[in-house]
DNA sequence: TTGATTGCAAAGCATTTGCATGCTA
DNA sequence: TAGCATGCAAATGCTTTGCAATCAA
């Protein structure tokens, strides 16, 4: 366990490497963004982001933290998913397995999880149609296992609100 | 094989039983904007419809074309997908089989496949974690078989124009 | 010094909403 | 006739862009 000085040293080593392959430069904003990311291991909107950002230093821009987001994309840090409420999310990427989502249309929760004979039924199919692919993204959605004891004892959904609201039934 | 003036009889019917039961009402907008739909097995946004619609009858706006594909999706007869352009596809729901989708990220085909053995899978997922599912959403990116052919004699993507662009890496 | 970065404001885009008018049932 | 539907314009919400000032290398 590294100590508390050296948090995310090998995430910040990915980004100032990035940072210098792509002749960018390393500021104080990308520095804090990039930590107060790792912060978390929720899946974060820049929104939420850019309020957790804001605490340490008022003077970052919510511009900023789109950009950064988007730059650690690119770094490998983080990954954008979304979960169908129309806003992209960021997860943490690097050292993390790749996971598909399960969501909760009552409650929001997200449920990762990861199968690999999914995984490898994919490729097969891909292979079939000569199709090569590069990523994928499988979620689904319903109610998970807390909200089905929920509304056994009532109808009303629980009181906490959803973390994400799902607007569409469709794949979003 | 229903003759010319039938076209689409059972749909229209959809329609028309979702408008009553729904307390809406049935006009000439929401039979044109129907109609055309059906007339072409492509994913479209409401904007390809809008104007396709509009060749009809020029009077049509676009909040119509919104709300009649929402309507639409709520009579079963329409289904949302989102490719990672950040635009709202509709395809035709109604007897139709489930399936998801491959897309190409260099010519923006669209390909439909099925997988009886990755949906029980899901199944088998979703129970494990007392996850009941309502519905998913299982899209692959990449490169379909025609483009890597076109990337042997050019390092230039072909000249089409990509149906659909995708931005970002991640599954939006 | 040079050119990337920042943060504000403004623009973009897809989508939704308010509202007066029009039209089904 | 009642009230749903329409279509325009305006608003919305998320994201991107223009630009002058700032700052890292």
């Amino acid at each position: 366990m590294a100590s508390r000085a050296e948090k995310f040293t090998e995430e910040k080593e990915i980004l100032v490497d990035h940072l210098q392959r792509a002749g960018l430069r390393r500021t104080a904003q990308r520095d804090l963004i990039l930590e107060t990311f790792l912060r978390t291991e929720d899946h974060l909107t820049s929104e939420d982001l850019y309020h957790l950002v804001k605490q340490k230093d008022p003077n970052v821009g919510h511009t900023t933290v789109y950009r950064t987001l988007k730059l650690l994309t690119e770094a490998g840090l983080a990954r954008e998913v979304r979960f169908g409420d129309n806003k992209t999310y960021y997860e943490h990427h690097f050292n993390h397995d790749h996971h598909d989502h399960m969501i909760c249309t009552n409650c929001g929760r997200v449920i990762e999880f990861y199968s690999a004979e999914i995984e490898s039924l994919q490729d097969q199919m891909a292979d079939n149609f000569g199709f090569q692919p590069t990523h994928h993204s499988l979620r689904m959605w319903g109610i998970c296992h807390e909200c089905q004891k929920e509304s056994i004892h009532s109808s009303t959904p629980p009181g906490a609100q959803p973390r994400v609201r799902v607007k569409g039934l469709a794949g979003n």
